[in-house]
DNA sequence: CATGAATGAGCCTTCATTCAT
DNA sequence: GATGAATGAAGGCTCATTCAT
């Protein structure tokens, strides 16, 4: 009963985190709907019914899909620009651009599942994640906020279109990137930097 | 597969056209397996049953709905571009950024229901479409690729990311934007051009 | 659409009809919450989805007999004291008597389902029919209490436990007595209100 | 079947009791199939599983409480009435008509779940207690015949209507009545005996 | 053309039960 | 003695689909 500190992973924890996975997995490819407690229960190597034992119902499943997905973009973000120490703006955000892709393509898919469900999702279900989603959204805008105060972006260019450009582009990869080695998502990270900063005009 | 020669719409027409509608709007909301066919008769104020005089299935809607979409957003871009002449090319990526983003999120809900949705259906619902998909990102290919060929976008560029990447922003805004009125989007287009061209550094 | 008046009931109402006497039933056999859905279908001889044509719920069923099987015994006895004119009020009683075991023990499921499974039900299921339980209570305690005020009874009973006291004798009836006549009925109601008013000692 | 002789309980048989104390309770509230073992245990303040310790089955559970609960009031009401020793006819069964009430809506749930609840069982469940039933059946009307054997009750009534009236009207009050103190259930006793024998005649 | 009525497969969920620890 | 974890059968309910009218 009381909570042991850092200690290994127990049976019920293990198994409360392969149906997490297995659900995000499938939530990510197939949707929140379209995807059965029964296929969930496949992937997890369980019975149905064992689900309940863990989870109060299908959307509690998703409740903590949500909750987890966004929390590790947004760590991985701020972890990655605190990491950048005094770099220029330009550094930080570039350093931004590529966590997020990294928690986005890479890390699980409880990231992934989020970005790409959520939208569709039944107001219900979307309301409890809204507070986090500001809060992120926030934290993008004061970065490009003060890269422009510092003269590093085009004074004219008004943040909040700005940010919505930006994370469009980088979450819309949701949609069609395969995971192949790490590489792959760097490359890609570095060529939309070039691309967000530089345009592409010659 | 509807006769028709430029006749006036029959009521059958009428009623098909209007389960179309109402289908695209809510797979667009909510997703496809979301979407009961009871909803869809109640937002045509027809009953479920009667559905079935016009589709042979849920899946034959969309079906069509994708399709409709699709060619709709293709046809667009490509009347605008042809409607620029002999423009830079510049110009006349420009005026297809605009294009794509009006179909997307002002004509019908044909095209965003498709851009929506898509990724999360099934192999077999998929692979009809997958044909003018490609016509559709090799119709974008060229645009960029006679643009560098022209000396007008930087050499370094490749072309398929770049071009996932315009697009992937372009659908983006499926997710979070909201009409109000036809300046909006133009508005979006006018930013979006000149982030895509001269990024956004100083 | 439109309600004709007394027709001849439709396909639907007796397939309506069929479910709520197959469940009324069942219900006063078994319990509310032992008797499946799939068993009032079979007893309906349809499937047990197609209950949800009719009804929103087990419980949409279970209000509907539970109303009826209240108001039916209440009509029986208003009806039957009515009937009786100026009679003495132990004529009344006697009649009310009669009326209603006529009512729980011959004339369907619904009052005996009712008697029999509302004590035992969830709070919230009991809630939307205890107006109607008052006041059929309370029709009770006025013929008592006319009687008393007449001279018919003895001046020292108070009338809300002698309510309680013969509305339990005729209730229990439910849980032992199987219709073979309706002689049967009335031999048990006189008695019955033999032993009420006269008692059993000599 | 607990092996005991007057020595004091053990902590196993403690739980036991507990258990069949709580479903108990739960049976007499809920009926038989609504109660979840699941809620007996947390009432016994146990684990469902841990149940499987002392009962073989739920409907284990349930057999031991009709058990104890008809042989509760049996035996009380048979030491009411032996106590009662010469006393007339009236007298006794005055005495019997208390003793079973106090059973009922005292002593424990044991024999308010079993009055409450037989009736909507399914046969198996019922059938084991039924030679008990009967006894207590027969004693009843033993009791009714020595005092119309006696001329203490009138000639003309039929003994089993009148046992089935009886108690009928004595059970029936474990619908509703709900324990204050001693006392009422003593008030309801002797207004139910003078109801009995002396009627509401004038 | 359109519907009212019904189906049956499958969904989420519950629950008595099991068993290794 | 007791529990945590899991099972699997079944329950209420939904939904795409069918079809006589």
């Amino acid at each position: 009963m009381a909570k042991q500190e850092a200690s290994l992973p127990t049976k019920a924890e293990k198994s409360r985190n392969l149906i997490l996975h297995s659900a995000a997995k499938l939530f990510r490819e197939q949707g929140f709907s379209a995807t059965t407690l029964r296929q969930i229960a496949a992937a997890a190597r369980i019975e149905a019914g064992s689900i309940y034992y863990y989870f109060d119902s299908k959307e509690a499943i998703l409740d903590e899909i949500l909750d987890r997905g966004l929390r590790h973009v947004f760590e991985s973000v701020k972890a990655a620009v605190k990491g950048a120490g005094q770099a220029t703006y330009r550094r930080r955000i570039e350093l931004a651009i590529e966590a997020h892709l990294v928690a986005l393509l890479e890390s699980s898919d409880f990231t992934s599942a989020n970005i790409r469900i959520y939208g569709q999702l039944q107001e219900h279900l979307k309301k409890p994640h809204r507070p986090l989603r500001r809060a992120y959204a926030r934290y993008w805008d004061k970065l490009f906020l003060d890269a422009r105060k510092a003269g590093e972006i085009r004074a004219d260019i008004e943040i909040e279109p700005l940010r919505i450009f930006v994370i469009g582009a980088l979450n819309w990869t949701v949609e069609w990137f395969r995971l192949d080695s790490k590489d792959d998502v760097l490359k890609l990270a570095r060529r939309t930097q070039l691309m967000v900063f530089d345009g592409i005009k010659k």
